[in-house]
DNA sequence: AGTTGTTAGTGACAAATGTCATATTTTAAT
DNA sequence: ATTAAAATATGACATTTGTCACTAACAACT
């Protein structure tokens, strides 16, 4: 019997998900939720074997609680499900050694193999996102975000920004925070790197 | 008449100087405070034709102030008065275009004379810097605060550097705020910036 | 004509960050 | 032996950041 919990804030997939996988003989969702923080500390508590957990969800991200679990040397494998086939959200899932990274669009029953395969050891990553990786990594943002991310590279306050770009404060952190979604991290100084890393910066 | 402002903290040297540099007739100080953010509002008051900054002042320091002059295009040309001869702060000041950078060891006198230098169009740094500027620009961050450094480069919140070295976060941000006054800067990116340029993070 | 994406903004809130004063302990230098 | 740095810590405080929800104008596309 494979324990799984499922951290998904879509609460229609959540609870389809979950009777789907309760009707596989072999598998028992011992718990799930619909954010991040209270997934991490469940799964600390019930240590399932496998966790599958979305990446945008309120509070910690999937990749956050991944980190956690890394961090915490939990024996949990962890399956990431999500819509979108980001190149920099592949790389931090990666990053943190995740067992498998799925799409939301692959059929259900791939996820079902999945998790059958992760137990086995395997680690599998939807072929879409082997694609996706071999494709230039287009930067994701917009010209705006692009510009605000620029001044915040040179270390500028928000009010600073804004002023460069005639924008409220407002305004610059709300792009900031797009941009931080964006690229699956949570601060001015991880986006720099990301984008340095990838050369978005250049000019 | 050459229409002076003094910013200095230090008030015993404040009050000194300006009555010294009165004693010149062609010389007239026509303000003077002892932090950055009230001598900012007054020198874009009175406009005076030479502003003399300290660098380490409480609120924004003088070099933060030199960039506000810069960046509102005041005429007010600035000397920077400091005790330190480190290199950080003499490129923040060139950076900033200062008409002249002298250290507080050096003879009232040569203030004076610097003064009426500038006034001539001259640009003038005292000689230890450029002597300092030659020599490796050696790090002045002690072994701790590096390693808190190089941890911040990743991006990591306070809390985790903390676990991560074994400290508590008050410490990690002290270390943080001394480093950010070494160098001259008030947030991690600019210090990191900093630190890369002088590649002081490498390993 | 309706959907979607970008740009721009506000307001509220929680969390993180930066600053300052201050204290103790250990280590290094004079 | 005394002094001076360095490492570590706390507490208080103001400011800045980051998140979220929600609105609205405008352009491009179907």
């Amino acid at each position: 019997m494979i324990e799984l919990y499922l951290a998904e804030d879509q609460s229609m997939l959540n609870s389809a998900l979950t009777q789907l996988l309760e009707l596989e003989d072999d598998l028992h969702v011992v718990g799930s939720a619909g954010d991040g923080q209270t997934a991490w500390t469940e799964i600390q508590q019930l240590q399932p074997q496998v966790a599958i957990l979305d990446i945008e969800m309120p509070g910690l991200s999937g990749l956050d609680v991944a980190d956690q679990i890394q961090a915490a040397k939990l024996p949990t494998k962890v399956i990431i499900l999500t819509t979108f086939a980001q190149k920099a959200y592949f790389e931090r899932a990666v990053a943190a050694q995740v067992a498998g990274y799925l799409l939301k669009d692959s059929p259900s029953d791939d996820l079902i193999a999945a998790i059958r395969q992760v137990m086995a050891g395997a680690t599998i990553y939807a072929p879409e996102l082997v694609v996706n990786m071999l494709s230039a990594d287009k930067n994701p943002l917009t010209e705006r975000e692009l510009a605000v991310l620029k001044a915040a590279a040179q270390g500028l306050p928000t009010k600073v920004i804004a002023a460069q770009l005639y924008l409220s404060a407002g305004t610059v952190r709300n792009y900031l925070s797009a941009i931080f979604s964006k690229l699956g991290v949570h601060n001015r100084l991880e986006a720099v790197q990301v984008a340095q890393r990838n050369k978005w910066l250049a000019s």
